[in-house]
RNA sequence: GUCAGGGUAGCUCAACGGUGGAGCAGCGCUUUCAUAAGGCGACGGCUGUGGGUUCGAAUCCCACCCCUGACACCA
C-alpha cells in the first residue's frame, strides 16, 4: 500500500447553498481522510466548488451580479461547511482558479492531439415559450412540460465533440482487471451494462455568444468548454497536474499503480466511473484507483424538496445538536452505500440512545470512578497496546465500510457497560480496593481504545476522551446532554 | 417497456439450504459508579403472494404483486 493517500469529493454545483447529501459525501470522505492519517499515511483530500456554467450564469445576470463576483460569495459558503462538519480537507479546488483553467486547457488540448475532439453539427431543442434549450429528459411526450401547446424548434449549432464511443472496450477492461474499480459491487454492474450497451460521443463545448461563462476553448475563442468537461479536472488540477509530475503520481498514482480514491453519490457513478475515466485515458493520464458510490438521504420517506418543506440542512442540526451529532448520524446511522431516512424523531432517538445513555454516560462513569479513586492510565504507553484490528475495525475502514467500523465501537462501549455491571468496582472499592482499582484501570484501557477509534467518526469527542483520561478528571459537562422531549 | 436491486419483529437491518437473529422503541425485574443513565429478562415474525425442487427453503427455481434506481448531454 502507498504511504500516500489521495481521495476527493465530487464539486458541488454552487447555485444552491450547501446540502445534506453533500455533507454525507464529504463526512464519508473525511473519515476515510482521518483514518488513513492517523495511520501514518500522508493525505491528500480534496473538494472544491464547481463555478462555471449556464445555470450559475443565468442566476448571477439575475441577481444582477458578475458572475466571479456570484461564485465567490457562494464558494465562502461552502468553506463554511469545514467549520460546521469539523472536515480535514487539504485541498480545496474552484473551477474558477486560474490554474485549474490552465490545467483544463492542457487537458483538453491532450485530448485533442490523441484524435479524440472534433467538431459536429448539434441540434438542440428548444423551446420558444421558456426561451430556453430543452434535453429530451426533460420533454415529456416530446414536448416542453411548461409549453405543451407549442411545437420545439430544433436549432443547429456547430459543438466540439468528444469521442466517448471510442472508449468501450477500454472501460470495460478497465472494470474486469478491477473488480472493486466501483464500490458497492452493484453500482459496477449498473455501470458495466451501461457502457456494454454502447457509447455515444457527446458534446463538449458551447457556443460563447450564447453562454460565455465557461473556460475557453484552447485555439477557439467561439467556444467555451461544457462546464462538466471542466470540472472533473479538477481531481487532477488540485494536485499540480500537468507541472508537477513528481506530487501528482505520488498521490494520484501511475497507470501500473493507480492510487486515486474517489467519492460520488450514485447520480454521478456515469460521470465518475466512465466519462471521466474515458477522458483520462484519452489524456494519457491514469485511471483513478476506485469509484466509491453513496445513496441519497431522504427525508421522512421522501425525497427532500423544497415543495414539501422536508429539506434538512446541515447547518441548522448542527447549531442545534452539535457537529459531532451529525456526523453520528451520517456515519453510523446511515447505511453506508444505501438510501437512508432521515426524519428528526429518529435522529433524536438514536443521539439519545448512542451518544447521550451510550457513550456519553459510559465516559462519565468511568471517568468519575477512575478520578476519584486516583487510578490514572499510564497513557505515553496505552497506543501500544491500541488494536487497530479490534473485531474488523481497520479492515472495515480499508474497505470503506463506514458504517460497519463504527459499528465496532459501540459494541466495544457496551461491553465496557456490561464490564462496570459484572465487576462492580464501585461497590468492591469498599471491600477490595486493589482488585477494583485493577478493574477501573482495565476500563479506562478500554476507553482509551475507544477514544482512538473514535478519531475518525468524531473527533472532537474522541480528543475530549482522551484529554479526560490524560488528565485523569471527571467529565463535568455531559458529552452529549441528553434530549427531554 | 428493458435491465438492476429490494420486500424478514412497531422501526432500521442481519441470517442467503439445516431448529428465524441484533440494535432501537414499548413492557417487567434490578444496580447506584454515571447524563432518572447502566444491567438482566420476557414479549414480539404463517420471512410480499401462489406454485415447484429438496429429507429440509427466508435462503434455490417459476409466476404474480408492490417499492427503488438506471435507461445519456442534468451538474
Amino acid at each position: 500500500m502507498s504511504n500516500k493517500f489521495y481521495i476527493t469529493t465530487t464539486l458541488p454545483y454552487v447555485n444552491a447553498a450547501p446540502h445534506i447529501g453533500f455533507a454525507l459525501e464529504i463526512v464519508q470522505a473525511d473519515v476515510l481522510a482521518r483514518y488513513a492519517s492517523l495511520r501514518g499515511r500522508e493525505v491528500v483530500f480534496n473538494t472544491g466548488t464547481d463555478e462555471h456554467g449556464l445555470k450559475i450564469y443565468r442566476k448571477a445576470i439575475e441577481e444582477g451580479k458578475d458572475p466571479q463576483a456570484y461564485v465567490d460569495e457562494y464558494a465562502a459558503k461552502f468553506e463554511r461547511l469545514k467549520n460546521a462538519l469539523n472536515v480535514s480537507y487539504t485541498n480545496f479546488v474552484r473551477t474558477t482558479d486560474p490554474h485549474h483553467i490552465k490545467a483544463a486547457q492542457d487537458f483538453w488540448t491532450r485530448c485533442e492531439k490523441a484524435g479524440d475532439i472534433y467538431k459536429k453539427f448539434y441540434s438542440v431543442k428548444y423551446c420558444v415559450g421558456c426561451e430556453l434549450e430543452k434535453t429530451d429528459s426533460e420533454l415529456v411526450e416530446g414536448r416542453c412540460p411548461v409549453h405543451p401547446n407549442l411545437e420545439l424548434e430544433a436549432i443547429e449549432e456547430e459543438n466540439y465533440f468528444f469521442r466517448f464511443s471510442k472508449y468501450q472496450q477500454p472501460l470495460l477492461h478497465l472494470y474486469s482487471e478491477h473488480p472493486d474499480f466501483v464500490v458497492p459491487d452493484y453500482r459496477l454492474t449498473e455501470i458495466k451494462n451501461f457502457v456494454s450497451g454502447g457509447l455515444q460521443d457527446f458534446s463538449i463545448s458551447r457556443l460563447k455568444e450564447k453562454m460565455p461563462w465557461g473556460i475557453p476553448v484552447p485555439g477557439d475563442d467561439k467556444h467555451v468548454m461544457y462546464v462538466w468537461f471542466d470540472a472533473l479536472i479538477n481531481y487532477i488540477s488540485t494536485l499540480g497536474w500537468p507541472e508537477n509530475q513528481k506530487k501528482f503520481e505520488e498521490f494520484w498514482g501511475t497507470a501500473g499503480h493507480p492510487n486515486a480514491l474517489q467519492i460520488a453519490g450514485k447520480d454521478n457513478l456515469r460521470q465518475q466511473s466512465a466519462i471521466w475515466q474515458a477522458m483520462l485515458l484519452s489524456a494519457g493520464v491514469p485511471t483513478s484507483r476506485q469509484v466509491l458510490i453513496h445513496g441519497f438521504i431522504t427525508s421522512e420517506g421522501e425525497k427532500m424538496s423544497k415543495s414539501l418543506g422536508n429539506v434538512v440542512d446541515p447547518f441548522v442540526i448542527v447549531d442545534k445538536y452539535g457537529t459531532d451529532a451529525l456526523r453520528y448520524w451520517l456515519t453510523r446511522e446511515m447505511p453506508t452505500f444505501n438510501d437512508g431516512d432521515f426524519t428528526i424523531e429518529r435522529f433524536e432517538e438514536s443521539y439519545n440512545a448512542s451518544l447521550a445513555n451510550g457513550l456519553g454516560n459510559l465516559v462519565s462513569r468511568i471517568m468519575k470512578m477512575a478520578s476519584a479513586n486516583g487510578v490514572g492510565l499510564d497513557w505515553e504507553k496505552a497506543d501500544e497496546g491500541l488494536n487497530w484490528e479490534t473485531e474488523g475495525y481497520a479492515e472495515y475502514l480499508e474497505t470503506a465500510q463506514i458504517q460497519q467500523a463504527a459499528e465496532i465501537i459501540w459494541r466495544e462501549a457496551r461491553k465496557a457497560d456490561q464490564y462496570i455491571q459484572e465487576k462492580e468496582p464501585f461497590k468492591v472499592i469498599k471491600t477490595d480496593p486493589e482488585k477494583a482499582k485493577k478493574d477501573i484501570l482495565i476500563l479506562l484501557g478500554e476507553l482509551w481504545t475507544i477514544g482512538r477509534l473514535l478519531e475518525p467518526f468524531l473527533p472532537e469527542t474522541s480528543a475530549r476522551i482522551i484529554n479526560a483520561i490524560k488528565d485523569n478528571h471527571e467529565i463535568s459537562q455531559p458529552l452529549f446532554p441528553r434530549i427531554s422531549s
